[in-house]
RNA sequence: GGAGGAAUGGCAGAGUGGUCGAUUGCGGCAGUCUUGAAAACUGUUGAACUGAAAGGUUCCAGGGGUUCGAAUCCCUUUUCCUCCGCCA
């Protein structure tokens, strides 16, 4: 949500960066400055009546004490009317701070300068790819061949057990799932994120933090009769770790990991995008979140797109790094680098994280707020990124490394996965 | 799931209808003292909205009610604690 001061006091600023994002009701820029001019007169309003009251109240008080009734039932009669207007108002300031909370939570976040101007996937940037792509043999398989032959999943079971998207890891796919999320958490411990193994179901007051409520709800699994969201991603429990909490300036930056299966719901997608493990309803994921200083985000950014890169590079696979243009990013994000890894196989590039900067957008939402060295409250900044999703990894990893005589792992995991090859 | 009890400022803990936004202690911050630190002493120390400021309003778990007036009384929801039941 977007800070209600920056578009009292940067309304330009604000509207272009909506217009960055295509966001194209920009009216509602207006109605909101409109609506809180509203705001202000009736609170004013309300405030006076219920100063009156309260000076009335005391009389009413003193008098009792001193035995005049007669005076004391005579205030109490214009107080009653007050009350009356009050009432009023108040119910009509209610109204109009919901009207326009209503239209804030509909603005998506401002994108920062670094955002490329563009509206599809192919006005992103590309910030770096590997020199060559890797070409393989023409018998090379798609890695849903690759884990059926291997007997590394079963798609089939899952589906059975539960639905489409719900694979059922199997004998050394299970192993290899499990080395690879010991090798990604303890690389980001290594680098100073603090570990927690959060809730898989979140509150509604969770899901609205860091916003996927109103506006993707969606994309999660609802369970209904408790009102529980199964999280689409640690970002979300971990985050909302922080919900109503004023923070210490000593203690940015915080950062935590966290390894979760993340749940989504996906409608509407169908064909190639969704084969194997390209596009899966629970998946598992390691998640890197910090909150930092407004001030030191960005640098902060690009220490956690190093952290990602430095992970693909271990994993020795072809990759390229995104900025992702105004129209492709998303809602709550300032700035999002996508990483992707080349499906060798597939000839096709596959998501495997996604790194943003949101500022203040969430803390917004969630009040996480500090004092800054002038004695400010101030908004923290929040930042994530994935590190990393296994699916995608796991079909570039077979594919890639698939031989004649089985499946070459590369050496940072051998330790992690208890294998060096899966024949 | 059943029966009781509780919820107050960063923490601990007073306050049971009328200057209570809230005594006090700890913690935090500033100062005095000190070469420095500690100790001691003094002062200060919640948030939101509004206002140029002075000030005003709201907030004692959330919501609703009673009253001229609620942290204080009533209803309700949530959470925590104790006991019982169930259970990996």
């Amino acid at each position: 949500m977007i800070a209600l001061n920056l578009i009292r006091n940067e309304k330009e600023r604000v509207l272009q960066g909506l217009q960055k994002k295509h966001f194209t009701a920009i009216h509602l820029v207006d109605e909101i400055l409109t609506l809180d001019e509203v705001r202000k007169t009736t609170q004013k309003q309300m405030d006076d009546l219920l100063a009156q009251q309260n000076v009335a109240a005391k009389q009413i008080g003193g008098l009792m004490k001193e035995g005049k009734k007669a005076e004391a039932e005579a205030i109490k009669l214009q107080v009653a009317e007050w009350k009356a207007s009050t009432e009023t108002l108040k119910t009509e300031l209610a109204q109009t701070e919901q009207k326009q909370f209503d239209l804030l939570v509909l603005l998506p976040n401002i994108p920062s300068q670094l955002v490329p101007n563009g509206r599809t996937p192919e006005d992103n940037e590309v910030i770096y790819t590997v020199p060559e792509l890797p070409t393989l043999s023409s018998t090379a398989k798609p890695h849903w061949e690759l884990t059926e032959q291997y007997g590394l999943i079963d798609f089939e079971l899952g589906v059975k057990l539960t639905g489409a998207g719900f694979p059922v890891y199997t004998n050394k796919g299970a192993r290899l799932q499990r080395g690879l999320i010991n090798f990604f958490l303890d690389r980001a411990t290594a680098a100073g994120y603090v570990e927690m193994m959060p809730p898989l179901l979140v509150n509604a007051d969770s899901g609205f933090g860091t916003g996927q409520l109103p506006d993707k709800e969606g994309q999660m699994y609802h369970a209904t009769v408790d009102d529980f969201y199964l999280i689409p991603t640690a970002e979300v429990p971990l985050t909302n770790i922080y919900r109503d909490v004023i923070l210490k300036e000593e203690q940015f930056p915080i950062k935590m990991c966290g390894y979760t299966p993340c749940f989504r719901r996906e409608a509407g997608s169908y064909g190639k995008d969704v084969r194997g493990l390209n596009r899966l309803h629970q998946f598992d994921k390691v998640e890197i979140v910090q909150f930092e200083h407004p001030d030191k985000s960005y640098n902060t950014l690009e220490t956690m797109v190093k952290h990602v890169e430095g992970l693909l590079k271990e994993l020795e696979l072809p990759y390229r790094i995104l900025r992702l243009c105004g129209g492709d990013m998303s809602f709550a994000s300032a700035l999002t680098y996508d990483f992707e890894v080349w499906s060798a196989a597939q000839q096709r590039w596959l998501e495997v994280s996604s790194t943003s900067n949101f500022e203040s957008f969430q803390t917004n939402r969630m009040k996480t707020r500090f004092k800054d060295s002038s004695g400010k409250m101030q908004l923290a900044h929040t930042l994530n990124g994935s590190a990393l999703a296994l699916p995608r990894i796991v079909a570039a990893l077979l594919e890639n490394n698939q031989t004649a005589s089985g499946i070459r792992l590369p050496k940072a995991i051998h330790s992690f996965v208890g294998m060096e090859i899966i024949n």
